[in-house]
DNA sequence: AGCACGCCGACT
DNA sequence: GTCGGCGTGCTC
């Protein structure tokens, strides 16, 4: 057997490092370590102990072979990537930039390998019978009333009985899970288990098993009781490892599902098409995508393959998976960011053992480790959360594509108001592309929009939030005791505070960004969270007419109480939500009718289903307008599009009301139609005009140091030296844009310079990226600054 | 990143 | 004479 060596990425994000190294594997480990598994390695002159990724096996050294050190352990073999994944890592750090091990890390959604939990069960130990002859003798001594009790139990009587209550009420508490549960399942478990002994035959009548948690706590028998029944020979334990569930509290819907002529159409069309990949499926708001996603994972299922469903946010994992596990059942798992790391690893394991095969979940859940990955849906494909904040800055959109094209998977994008790229593509016939015109539901129909021009409001001297036909509709609502939405795209309860005699903005102390005025008289720094109390007087002339300007979510949630006293309120906001699961309690609470109205920002926009609610008043719409962004109107149509369809999802049809300065506006226009096609039209003339994506290719390159002269020089010297490099290698016209300061010039204590670069050809931004970043690591420049891209941006800086 | 090696100022 | 400042360079 030849010496083997392996190809390792350390686990240091730094740019000099971001290599290849080569250790040997020791014979003691050969065998045990494989492509993709993650290793400890001794590093550097202190043979410091680090861990590294294995990308690849040779037999050849690349290396002088007196200098190749040992790997000295596998960490865990559990948890090594498929070969598959880290194509997908190199190719997101190729498209992306970054290191290679950043490009792993996001590749490798589970950090640990934790120890399995192992809950002790007890069986009896010898035939029901014999037990029963115990039971007699002992039955009428009082001193042996615990024996008893768990005897009885573990043969299955009182289970049946009394204990049934109890085992009822626990579920009840706990949650959701049905009494009897089959093993290798742990939520809300109530302790009692039917199952067929393992390696007996079909025949044996099935035995109890109890958990230790339910001996003691609800038969309430000590531990000793047990025990002596154990050396006794009536009773054993069993141990068992168990996965970690993530969704204790889940209730099953059960609602059945069923294709109306349009659905089926769209299904069978993505099914049985083999000239596109990818499909895009534009269905209007309510028009029941998620029918159409439950029935291709059906057949993928079927054919013994597995599927991916990504969602734009954590915070809908709960609502999407009730109904994915309502008719896929234990097949069906979560994975994201919150859950704790046991929770991951076990989902991962699930994965890759086969004992799942549909994962829901945002970005992350596209890394699930399955064998035989047949379809990748990918809900509300147009949602700016499914573009990575942090390097690599991956599009979850763009990662999809590769690993379906790696693994011949089908990916189905959906979306009421889909993305300029994506609509594009389609309309190109890159993607399949697939119509849902009607609302799904019985009756539903898109409902009435009204635009008020809040420039004439202000001509009547109604300075107020709502304007009179806004106020008036609320009103009826009220009275019919329907729901309302109210949306405003500002948090807080003012937009900025000012000094009204010498005009003084207060500002955060760490970032060049004007402070917030929150509901309990502190002032807050959206951008990195910090507060301080407003002052009674302008720090800068001493003038006592300091004021806040701007209406932000707490200051409607008071108005709407001033002006609808008795109406009962909820709010829905990154304030509001702060503790976990709250966000889940808010909205379960508006479905459940324990609020008449519900003043929110973008979070009430995203996929909820509330059937009372037949008026939405969008309160500012020009707010997300006019930022100097290219994707703002984008933004701005989506959102008025997505909050609109919260109206009349039941019989009762809906009405909505978009207050706003600029009602001619094109996205305004096209919003309160809910005509996407002339949005994207006009959109489209636009970003033809001035070179935007998706016509032409962008990438962000950002500069940031806490020194801001080094930042300046670094990012002057770097732009000459990316134009030299272009025009000297061939890449041709290719636009630079800057250098300037990021519209956040300043964020926690940083400075922060950008310039854009802009081409029709995609490799060539990647040529220059990749240019850029060598000069990053070799300029003699480059000391306390940092340098980033972001490759299809989806906003300015 | 983190550590060692290396070449110049004020101290036991 | 030596301890230690942090600039420079290297890590299989």
């Amino acid at each position: 057997m030849p010496v083997l060596y392996a190809d390792i990425v350390v686990d240091i994000s730094a740019g000099n490092l971001d290599r290849i190294f080569q250790y040997r594997i020791p014979e003691s480990l050969a065998g045990n370590v494989d492509i993709g598994s993650q290793v400890m390695i001794p590093f550097g002159r202190g043979d410091k102990a680090l861990k590294g990724y294995v990308v690849n096996i040779t037999d050849q050294p690349g290396y002088d072979i007196e200098k190749i050190k040992d790997i000295t352990q596998v960490i865990n073999s559990e948890l090594a990537m498929e070969g598959q994944l880290i194509k997908l890592a190199w190719q997101i750090k190729k498209v992306y930039g970054g290191t290679m091990n950043q490009a792993l890390k996001t590749v490798v959604p589970v950090k640990k390998q934790i120890k399995a939990i192992v809950r002790r069960r007890y069986r009896l130990a010898v035939p029901p019978q014999e037990a029963e002859n115990y039971l007699n003798e002992i039955r009428e001594n009082k001193r042996c009333r615990a024996r008893v009790r768990l005897l009885d139990a573990l043969i299955g009587k009182t289970a049946e009985q009394g204990g049934g209550n109890f085992v009822a009420e626990r579920a009840k508490q706990s949650g959701g899970s049905t009494g009897v549960e089959t093993s290798k399942q742990s939520g809300g478990s109530t302790g009692v288990e039917i199952s067929g002994q393992s390696g007996g035959t079909a025949a044996e009548p099935p035995l109890h098993t109890l958990t230790q948690s339910y001996i003691e706590d609800t038969l309430k028998i000590s531990p000793s009781t047990v025990r002596s029944l154990i050396d006794a020979g009536y009773v054993e334990e069993v141990a068992e490892e168990e996965y970690r569930s993530p969704w204790r509290r889940l209730t099953p819907q059960g609602r059945p599902v069923e294709l109306n002529g349009e659905q089926a159409a769209v299904a069978e069309q993505i099914w049985s098409d083999t000239s596109h990949q990818i499909h895009l499926i534009h269905g209007v708001t309510g028009s029941g995508k998620t029918e159409v996603y439950m029935e291709l994972i059906a057949r993928t299922i079927a054919e013994g393959k597995q599927a991916i469903v990504l969602i734009p946010e954590i915070s809908l994992s709960l609502q999407t998976v009730s109904r994915f596990h309502s008719r896929f059942g234990d097949r069906v798992s979560i994975m994201n960011s919150r859950l704790s790391d046991g929770e991951k690893y076990d989902q991962y394991l699930r994965a890759k053992r086969g004992d799942i095969d549909i994962v829901v979940g945002p970005r992350s859940a596209l890394f699930m480790p399955f064998q035989d990955l047949g379809l990748i849906v990918m809900d509300e494909e147009h949602d700016g959360a499914y573009k990575s904040e942090t390097t690599p800055r991956f599009h979850a959109r763009d990662v999809a594509a590769w690993r379906a094209q790696m693994t011949g998977a089908k990916l189905v994008l959906g979306s009421a108001t889909p993305s300029m790229e994506s609509y594009a593509r389609a309309l190109s016939g890159l993607y399949g592309l697939h119509e849902l015109t009607q609302r799904a539901k019985a009756g539903s129909v898109l409902p009435e929009v009204k635009v008020v021009d809040l420039r004439e409001e202000f001509k009547l001297k109604n300075k107020k939030i709502f304007s009179g036909a806004l106020r008036e509709m609320i009103g009826e609502r009220l009275a019919r005791h329907e729901q309302v939405i109210l949306f405003l795209n500002r948090r807080g309860y003012a937009g900025f505070v000012s000094c009204r005699s010498c005009g003084h903005v207060f500002k955060c102390k760490h970032c060049e960004v004007s402070m917030t005025a929150h509901n309990n008289g502190w002032l807050k720094c959206h951008y990195c969270g910090y507060e301080e109390k407003l002052p009674k007087i302008c720090p800068e002339c001493g003038s006592p007419y300091v004021a806040a300007f701007g209406t932000g979510t707490q200051k409607v949630e008071r108005m709407v109480m001033d002006e609808f006293p008795g109406a009962r309120v909820l709010r829905l906001d990154r304030d509001s939500t702060a503790k976990k699961d709250s966000m889940d309690e808010i909205l379960e609470r508006f479905r459940n009718h324990e609020a008449d109205i519900l003043v929110g920002t973008q979070m009430i926009v995203k996929g909820h289903d509330f059937p009372n609610v037949t008026l939405v008043g969008i309160l500012a719409a020009d707010l997300s307008m006019f930022s100097n962004d290219f994707m703002a109107a984008e933004r701005t149509f989506q959102l008025l599009t997505q909050a609109a369809g919260r109206s009349g999802r039941d019989e009762k049809g809906g009405e909505v009301v978009i207050q706003t300065y600029n009602p001619q506006h094109y996205s305004i226009v096209c919003a309160s139609r809910q005509d996407y096609k002339e949005f994207y039209r006009q959109e489209m003339l636009y970003r033809r005009m001035l070179g935007y994506p998706p016509v032409k290719h962008m990438m962000v390159v950002l500069v940031q140091s806490t020194d801001e002269n080094k930042a300046s020089i670094f990012i002057e010297e770097l732009l000459k030296a990316a134009r030299h490099y272009c025009s000297q290698f061939g890449l041709e016209n290719m636009e630079f844009i800057g250098p300037a300061s990021a519209s956040v010039s300043k964020g926690k204590d940083t400075y922060r310079k950008v310039f854009y670069v802009k081409n029709k050809k995609f490799p060539y931004l990647i040529a220059a990226r990749e240019y850029m970043e060598i000069f990053g690591r070799e300029s003699r420049l480059n000391k306390d600054v940092s340098l980033q891209f972001d490759v299809n941006p989806m906003s300015m800086y």
